[in-house]
DNA sequence: CATGAATGAGTGTTCATTCAT
DNA sequence: GATGAATGAACACTCATTCAT
């Protein structure tokens, strides 16, 4: 009498590990996090967790798969007649509120270089230029507009928005750094980048 | 009748480890990094690595130290007479030089995360500290010479000029981002920063 | 739906491991018997030791208040209306039936200066206490009863019944000394003890 | 100018590396002492314990060899005219006077399981035995005197005087056993020993 | 689907020993 | 003779992963 496999408890028990997974990750960094204590966090047995992923790899590729999909799904719901520019600091704003989670910055400083495990380095590619390539597109479109200083192509305004993020991000991992109190200064400096130097 | 030890000979094997090391730890992170790696890097037998440095972890409190020391160095051989908006940009320049070897950038971004083991933490903190408080002073004395914004407390300042170099350094670490190409741009903004939004 | 663990497999598992244990600490000392050797000896996986003991110190721990158990078990079984002289005398038979296994010699003589590793030194001690209070305690009764010397305290008496036994057990695990055909002498030395020599 | 070696100081050293070592032993056993440990306790190089000793396991036989030649001297030294009776009883008191260095006692109770180590175990045996034969012989020559049962082989009562000073040694390295104080005791028991229970 | 006992390659570290100075 | 830097085999222990139940 096979049960029908309930696609909800499932995509459930995964989230819950994923969950586990971000605290563990962002207190002892990836290879620090072993799975025996994402287990402990889960509250399920080392048994279930190769149940829902093959490897220890996988999960963290299947955490930055969500991040890439979210990243989509932020840029395809932009209402129609936003101004390019308007996009650009709402990612902005987007990304430092997911940052409210004190383990998303955790997260991201440190699973940032892992290099070796080709299919983590993959994920963390995907991503970036999954970002970069969204973030490009808007700014060539608020440059055309007129938004935006045309002394420095797109991808490279789009790299250094992403700099200006991450740098963000790595401070919020650490202590004496109030993410809401700075949000801000953030989004004045991304705006003195997209406008470049006065012309004085 | 003891040898005379021989301080310069017992440096330079430190220094031939802890260069191993910044290797392998821009490579697979410090957890990942293995000693057996450094070792076979370095050329010596793991004995003589514990010879030397009497876990994993106090060699990276070593080489953070040695980052410390550097930057305390750098502060302290000001040119008496130096604008202190100077000495801010030439920080800037001077960290910048330090990424082009690719390995600085990868080792900061890799190291970044480690609140786990206490000694390792404290000699992250104790680097951060250093260099801020150094920043601190010199963005302060700009600011009394009317070279830098005052709406801003100068440790605020200090602390986002950090956030710039380590965004870039995270950049750096990741391929598509000349450090030397970018180099001015971060000068730039770190001259936007400084300024700030253009009074009209 | 977890399997009910069974506990019994897991005892006869940590059984298995703790005889193994035996054998190669009797053979080469607590600190000359490695794991791996003890891990042969059990026919199991290192993964496997450790599983069951978290470190090599709690393993000999868990040994030793077998032991004790055993002791106070012993004690504890009495058939009331036994006389307390008899029960001594019960007592030092029963310890040198358990010489009849060699390496329990070897073990008693082998594990005795372990006073670095405090827990293993607080189980010595505990062991050492539990004997000597049951000792003591039934020393004392047949002081009372007139089967044995009051010249000396039931306390100085306890520990040197156990100096006899101990220094057979050494005994026992050289060569040339045969327990059982010693065992008489051993209880005629302790009654000697007990009595004190001839008023005479 | 090859210096003529001077035996005197060459001597003294050995003893300084020989006093160290037997602290060490007597805190944590033969295998848990290391050479370093040995070394900083007498203060020498390592370069230099492996000068005069070419093994660890070469030291503690010459050790264990000390201890031989001292029980040969011991014997040897027999003012004539002694009862044989009283050699023995003498021995016992001197066996006892050595134990009033804790070390000592710590030392034989750790070094008696060394079977592994042929050179040591061989070392043990002739240890043992010299001090065996010893006593056979004044055994045998105090029963032709009348002055100890003969019911049992001299033999046997040679074993069974080292079991109590063993017996009494492992004592003396716990705590709460004051071998001064319990000395007598000691003396009493040999005596009953050597006398065997009274006919009555 | 869930479990946790079992595994063994791999990890950081130790230590007796060697040898150039 | 004396030193201590250098060595590498061996050690206790970890951990991602497998699998019988």
């Amino acid at each position: 009498m096979p049960r029908p496999i309930d696609p909800v408890r499932r995509r459930a028990r995964r989230l819950q590990i994923i969950d586990a997974a971000l605290t563990a990750f962002a207190l002892h960094g990836y290879a620090g996090a072993t799975t025996a204590e994402i287990c402990r966090i889960a509250g399920i047995g080392s048994g279930t967790f190769f149940h829902h992923f093959p490897t220890k790899d996988s999960l963290l590729v299947a955490i930055l798969e969500e991040g890439t999909e979210e990243t989509r799904r932020f840029f395809a719901a932009r209402e129609p007649g936003t101004p390019a520019r308007q996009v650009i600091l709402g990612y902005v704003g987007h990304a430092v509120a997911d940052l409210a989670d004190p383990r998303a910055a955790g997260f991201i400083t440190v699973v940032g270089g892992l290099t070796s495990h080709p299919d983590i380095a993959a994920a963390l590619r995907a991503d970036e230029d999954t970002l970069r390539a969204a973030l490009r597109e808007v700014v060539a479109e608020a440059q055309h507009a007129g938004e935006v200083r045309t002394d420095l192509p797109a991808d490279r305004l789009a790299v250094w928005i992403m700099l200006l993020i991450d740098g963000f991000a790595g401070r919020t991992a650490g202590g004496g750094f109030e993410a809401a109190a700075e949000a801000p200064l953030l989004v004045e400096q991304v705006g003195l980048l997209l406008d470049g130097p006065p012309a004085d």
